[in-house]
DNA sequence: CCGAAACATGAACCACCTTTCAAGTTTGTT
DNA sequence: AACAAACTTGAAAGGTGGTTCATGTTTCGG
């Protein structure tokens, strides 16, 4: 919860206000994800919230902040996901392979919410920065750590954590978000971007 | 030129028209390029091309129509671009190396077409999806060449094209348009990119 | 040099959507 | 029960900025 600390006035102080702001960023999550940040609009969300217009000021100063705070939410739902999705125990490219299975998992049962982070590149470019950072260190942190266990080269730093995810998250798009029915399954396509990381596209 | 075929009713039939046409385009890459399509205006961009508001209209049929004409123009651009910084003649790891570092190079260039190409995808989803997916049936031959020619594995696909899209996509939007002092060179970029595809990340 | 078509102009129009506000209702505490 | 604070409401204010249009100017073929 990137917001957590500076909170604004707007935090709810009783039962109903949790369950309007609930219901206002989940409204939220669905009118951006259908229809993008600009063609969203708050008297859609609060339609769909079921609330009236102008409640939506009670919890959120505008349009942007409402946007921000559900790409908190969900850069936190993406990386909780992820972590869920591996073994620790696993070898380094197996951890790998998993990371990258769960998160087409997650692109495919959350399509909205990869649409809301990848918008934030425009909307909310720190918040962006931020989210990919993070991951960014993690994967990192995970190349660092197969190195010294001998399952990974050891001279992989930033360059090859970047490269990692741009693999992950353009297979998400074209195959949790585009999907089509001639596609492979997401085992086939998370092991097939595996067998790149553990031997490359060299002849054999 | 993707609109080429079934030209409006607004295609400049004078010299004087060309030049203003071309003013407005530069202008809008300029515009949307700094401010993103929902912040950047058509005042702003008649202003900056030095043209009355109006004649915007003679030109294009609105907003999303000048950005629909962009992305194509540098879709083609950014294809060009890679065909030029490739020597056919290469081996098919060194293509891919020469791939990306053409990529890397211009979009250092020319921050603004990586920009406007990506918000595509949600401005002008259609186009977007046709450049990656022209993009990606281009990598996707080159890697079948290259297993014919005995240079790669002959089971490379569409999946390990659109992860060399992704790598190559992140790494430009890292160290190309994000850029700072303590970040390797293009060059060295490239080669550790490369380095994935000649032997994956696995313990030598 | 004439006339028609192309092009330029910018004030005004207008639709849309964010944001405000004054008034009413619910919640929770003493 | 009573009161204050939290919350709700929806009409209307207020801006913004895309789009139109009537008028004036330039271009170019004949």
């Amino acid at each position: 919860m990137t917001q957590g600390d500076t909170r604004s006035d707007k935090q709810p102080r009783t039962e109903r206000g949790r369950r309007t702001l609930r219901k206002l960023l989940d409204a939220a999550a669905g009118e951006f994800g259908d229809h993008g940040f600009h063609d969203a609009s708050i008297s859609a969300i609060t339609a769909r919230a079921g609330v009236a217009l102008g409640s939506f000021y009670t919890y959120f100063d505008s349009k942007d902040a409402i946007f921000r705070a559900l790409v908190s939410d969900m850069s936190d739902a993406v990386k909780q996901a992820a972590r869920a999705a591996i073994d620790p125990a696993a070898s380094a490219l197996e951890i790998e392979r998993q990371a990258l299975l769960g998160f087409l998992n997650f692109a495919a049962e959350h399509k909205e919410v990869y649409r809301i982070i990848d918008e934030a590149e425009f909307v909310d470019p720190a918040n962006y920065r931020a989210h990919y950072e993070t991951i960014g260190k993690r994967i990192t942190e995970r190349l660092a750590t197969g190195g010294d266990k001998g399952d990974l080269r050891p001279d992989l730093g930033e360059v090859e954590a970047w490269a990692i995810r741009g693999m992950n998250v353009f297979l998400g798009l074209r195959y949790a978000i585009w999907a089509c029915e001639n596609d492979g399954a997401a085992e086939d396509v998370a092991s097939r971007a595996n067998s790149i990381l553990k031997r490359g596209i060299g002849r054999v």
